[in-house]
DNA sequence: GCAAAAGTGTTCTTCGTACACCCATGC
DNA sequence: GCATGGGTGTACGAAGAACACTTTTGC
């Protein structure tokens, strides 16, 4: 990492979201040698004097992680005490992507890096917790009046995996007849030909999020909700 | 203000949004004889080293406009070159209030300050304007599903108030009939003995939102929706 | 009387919810 | 056959939209 002409009191945080094995997860780093070894933390570092702060962010997590992906902003975290001995405030990011899709890589072999179930947390870094704690929050709330939920999942996928991802973003269950027809009301997926292969039950129709259709739809007034 | 001890790249400005003559408005200063002169501003400043960034923020509103209140973060603003010359990254809040409670006053003689309709902006400083259409987004997020609508009104008002309120800040409008219905039906509204006076026309019983009532419903699992 | 807003009533439709039920596939 | 999930049908009730109508007050 450069430390030339970055500035000081400023770092950025991210909190990446993933969908695996029917659980959320967001992906943290553990710094094995130094002296906070043993404990997980979110990606992060600090913004170069002349960088956008988003752009920052994407920088700093494809060096940490190797994923590249634009996020969106949750806000600045400024309480005096979150850093030890220095002040050091901290503007959060967070995106979702679909795991399959990355390759984790790290920068160096001085850390470990994962996926980890987001409602089983381990003891985190600074107030890293209290970040994805709001982070998780504005998950919440926009997954249920944006299609964001997607970008989650495969390209394409059966109706009962975008139910579960709903179920467990917002920790809540749904009736499957109601649900599948509420989406599909909506007219943003497309049905595949495809179906899925080697369950051991009756094999499922896959559907394809239709980006272009959604666009057309929000110019005509129409808000997505689950 | 002090210029000692602050966080130089980084500061705080302020959209503070009011209800005055059926119209939202947005409190804003104007520098009348530096090189700003001319340019309406949001009031902000710099935050301290050993400042909470919510304190801060609250404490720099108080400073330039005798306004004391306690606001929401919207987020950090860093383009590069939102800020001439010099590399400053803004951490933007924004809070409701009701403008007949608050004397302003004005740290110097040397400025301006004024509650301006929200709909009819002048030309702002930097990008005061975006930071405003954030602010103003969020609002509108919010105001329809928590209650935070009645801290721009006074603490006594008659129901065509509440719907004016709604209807400037969703720029839309609303049945008269469906509209009262739906926020009695909440129960969130304590109805008053007193009545409206000096009207031409039928004078309208006064209400007062329920705080308690409302943290009771909370628990109970009720949501706020308009 | 007229204008303006207060306030009530009613109808129609849309939507969410709950749940019964049949279908296909692997073991 | 049985378990598991795929997928359709239906019936009830709550909530929103539209609008007609009566009441009260100042001018």
């Amino acid at each position: 990492m450069h430390t030339t002409n970055i500035i000081k009191p400023l770092s950025v945080d991210s909190v990446i979201f993933g969908f695996e094995d029917d659980q959320l997860k967001v992906l943290l780093i553990k710094r094995i040698v130094d002296k906070d070894s043993g404990t997980w933390a979110l990606p992060g570092g600090y913004i170069k004097y002349d960088e956008d702060i988003d752009v920052a962010a994407a920088r700093i997590l494809e060096e940490r992680t190797g994923v590249k992906v634009f996020m969106k902003q949750l806000g600045a975290f400024g309480e005096v005490n979150r850093f030890p001995d220095k002040r050091i405030i901290t503007i959060a990011y967070y995106a979702l992507v679909k795991p399959r899709n990355f390759a984790l890589s790290l920068e160096d072999d001085a850390s470990a890096i994962e996926w980890v179930n987001v409602y089983d947390l381990p003891k985190l870094l600074f107030d890293h917790g209290i970040i994805i704690e709001h982070a998780l929050r504005s998950l919440r709330r926009r997954v249920r009046i944006e299609p964001i939920g997607f970008n989650l999942l495969p390209n394409s996928f059966p109706l009962l995996s975008l139910q579960r991802l709903y179920e467990s973003i917002l920790n809540t269950t749904f009736d499957k007849p109601n649900f599948r027809r509420k989406i599909l009301k909506m007219k943003l997926l497309i049905p595949l030909e495809e179906k899925q292969e080697g369950v051991a039950h009756r094999s499922a129709r896959l559907f394809k999020f239709d980006k272009n259709r959604y666009d057309k739809l929000i110019d005509k007034g129409f808000s997505f909700e689950v």
